[in-house]
DNA sequence: CCATGGTGTCATTTT
DNA sequence: CCAAAATGACACCAT
């Protein structure tokens, strides 16, 4: 029959195994030993703040966290050694009702004290009633009731309705909480190894470092246990090595818990870790006003993300409400949106508009008549803004700076007789070098050509540009205010047209901005074989795919890094949860050996009430100490010997461990 | 007016 | 070696 378990029993790091008999009671001491099948992990440690337990997390408790079939068959393997007890000393429980029966003078105790066996006392008492104050097992309750009674430990979305924020964010916040939940709780195996050391590893490597985790916390354990082995398991000690091993036993069977094994970084949060609120600061911090939440839609199984994933495909329709007409196309859902029809037809409806079309066609003649193409005279009418959109070429002409004649050459081609005013407006920096698309007008017809021509001659409006308005710096109708403009004048719909979905329009690309970016390389080569395009179209093309390209990329580029903030974020919150509940579990050790301490004194002062000498005098305590031998006799020996004999063992145990 | 965050873009590096 | 992706840096804009 076995007693309950201790109330401290679970901390897994004191392994103080006491098997103190005297006359023939056997006071089993055995801190903080996790009975078999649990972890004192699996019962400390409570929920992440952040994470309420849910019914919408892919993860429930039975579940395991998403922990594979291994690595719980590594840890009911596990379990299984420590549940045999070898190499180490069996586990038994401390059975606080015989120091009660001891210290209240019961016969079977002072039969034990005076050396017969009568270990069947403890099997016959285990059911006796604890004692009242002292008993460990009356102050027993569960260490999640601890965790429930803690504010610490409520859901953090709860506490951040008191922020004063809208519930719909709290619920965001919450819906985030959750999607980083899984991502490193999973993570945390059952033996408590830090998802730090594991929740930025890839996933393949996740189970040998479980197994070194598994090993090393088994290591640990193992020494901690032998090093009780070699204290407690030689042929005799004395009481007085109980007393020095329970004040020392504290300090050193809890470095395994000490507060130093927390990562260092967490010191900067160690003031704050008994605050609720910091955990709001930090959520808060990095969720607040937030506008990446598509960032989420990366992360799987997560209903925040997948609810994005939805909205955003709800509104896919909309982003492809700047796609052109083009008839060669066989996308369906490239087709010319109505609402771009209402655009088209609101040309008339706003001056400034249509002063501005004026412009873009009368650039386009320019084009024609200098031989300068639409999108240098373009620029002509804008700062050089690196962010205009319109400074597409920028690179080009850094990079071709010294063959601004050959381009001017090559502008030649459209018209050889304005090669002077090429160079002047060269001058200025419209330079077209891309050499690839001459290529493209090489195998271009001639009469493709003229027709590029007659199409762009058809939008002919009387356009004259002063030399002098030709110089950028000097220009102050710049393309930002332009677009202002234009978005100033125009309904939303206009308004929420990029430039380059507007350079794209004017230069009449038939293709959209989402094809021309999201179109695979192969179609795209392909498209661009196929159409005839002139120059300035190719190179807007490839500047909008480069663009819409990078910009994709720059988008996901962020969404990982919320992504890792989100999972840093995630790590300091388990790794606080881990350090509040490894403080609990010191308190906890220290309170128990306390008690233990005050119980094994008062044992043994009973216990040297009732000796006498051989004249039937009281045994001076402070001069004698009880030694038990293997024999199961206990004597009484005078401190002086104790104290050799312990320095003996010592060395003794100190050349074991050093093997 | 300033601070902050989101976004687009370019240049460069990495894959 | 080249193309595409990734990323740092910068500028602009909205709040």
């Amino acid at each position: 029959m076995k007693l309950p378990k201790p109330w401290w029993a679970g901390g897994g790091l004191l392994n103080l195994t006491l098997l103190l008999s005297l006359a023939g009671l056997r006071v089993d001491l055995d801190l903080c030993l996790p009975p078999p099948g649990t972890s004192f992990r699996e019962e400390l440690l409570p929920l992440c703040p952040t994470r309420p337990a849910s019914a919408s997390s892919p993860f429930s408790a039975s579940e395991g966290w998403g922990r594979s079939p291994q690595l719980l068959a590594k840890g009911r393997l596990l379990r299984e050694v420590r549940a045999l007890g070898v190499p180490f000393i069996p586990r038994t429980r401390v059975d606080a009702w015989l120091v009660h029966s001891v210290a209240t003078g019961d016969a079977d105790g002072t039969h034990g004290l005076l050396g017969t066996a009568a270990s069947s006392a403890v099997e016959d008492g285990g059911q006796a009633a604890p004692e009242g104050g002292g008993d460990p097992r009356e102050a027993h309750h569960s260490p999640l009731a601890v965790e429930e009674e803690d504010p610490a430990a409520e859901p953090t979305a709860q506490v951040r309705d008191t922020d004063g924020r809208g519930s719909q964010e709290n619920d965001i916040l919450k819906e985030k909480s959750e999607a980083v939940d899984h991502t490193s709780q999973h993570e945390e195996d059952e033996e408590g190894v830090p998802a730090h050391l594991k929740s930025l590893q890839p996933s393949q490597k996740d189970e040998n470092k479980m197994i070194d985790a598994l090993d090393w916390e088994a290591e640990v354990i193992t020494e901690s246990r032998n090093e009780s082995h070699l204290h407690w398991s030689d042929t005799s000690f004395s009481l007085e090595d109980l007393f020095q091993l329970l004040s020392s036993q504290p300090e050193h069977s809890l470095e395994g818990i000490s507060l130093e094994d927390i990562p260092p970084f967490l010191s900067s949060v160690d003031e704050s870790v008994n605050s609720s609120a910091h955990n709001i600061n930090l959520s808060h911090a990095i969720s607040h006003d937030v506008n990446l939440h598509e960032a989420m839609l990366l992360c799987p199984n997560n209903t925040f993300r997948r609810e994005l994933a939805r909205t955003s495909q709800a509104q896919e329709p909309f982003l492809q409400l700047n796609s052109h007409v083009n008839p060669e196309q066989a996308i369906p859902s490239m087709s010319f949106p109505p609402a771009d029809n209402q655009m088209r037809n609101l040309t008339s409806q706003d001056l400034l508009y249509d002063l501005d079309a004026n412009i873009f066609d009368g650039i386009n003649l320019m084009s024609l008549a200098t031989g300068f193409s639409p999108l240098e005279v373009s620029q002509l009418f804008e700062e050089p803004d690196s962010d205009s959109g319109l400074s597409l070429n920028s690179s080009y002409t850094t990079t071709t700076k010294s063959n601004s004649h050959c381009t001017c050459d090559d502008a030649v081609g459209y018209n050889s007789g304005l090669q002077s005013l090429c160079h002047d407006l060269g001058a200025v920096g419209g330079c077209y070098p891309e050499p690839r698309k001459h290529c493209y007008m090489d195998h271009r017809t001639l009469s493709a050509f003229h027709q590029d021509l007659k199409c762009q001659i058809f939008h002919d409006h009387t356009y004259h540009v002063q030399p002098g308005v030709l110089e950028p710096k000097s220009e102050s109708f710049t393309w930002s205010e332009k677009s202002k403009k234009i978005s100033g004048c125009h309904d939303d719909l206009e308004r929420n047209l990029s430039r380059d979905e507007q350079r794209a329009k004017e230069l009449h690309i038939p293709f959209s901005v989402d094809e021309i970016v999201q179109m695979p390389v192969d179609s795209f080569n392909s498209m661009l074989s196929r159409h005839y395009l002139t120059d300035l179209q190719v190179s807007l093309i490839r500047d909008i795919r480069r663009r819409g390209k990078n910009k994709v990329a720059a988008q996901n580029c962020r969404k990982r890094k919320l992504n890792i903030i989100l999972s840093l974020e995630d790590d300091i919150c388990n790794l606080q949860t881990k350090k509040e509940a490894l403080k609990r579990e010191q308190a906890q050790c220290n309170k128990a050996i306390g008690i233990m301490k005050q119980k094994l004194h008062d044992l043994y002062q009973d216990v040297f009430s009732r000796l006498r000498d051989d004249q039937g005098r009281p045994v001076n305590p402070s001069h004698y100490a009880l030694q038990y031998s293997h024999n199961g006799t206990v004597l009484i020996v005078p401190k002086e010997l104790v104290l050799s004999g312990n320095k003996k063992v010592a060395a003794k145990g100190k050349r074991e461990r050093t093997k």
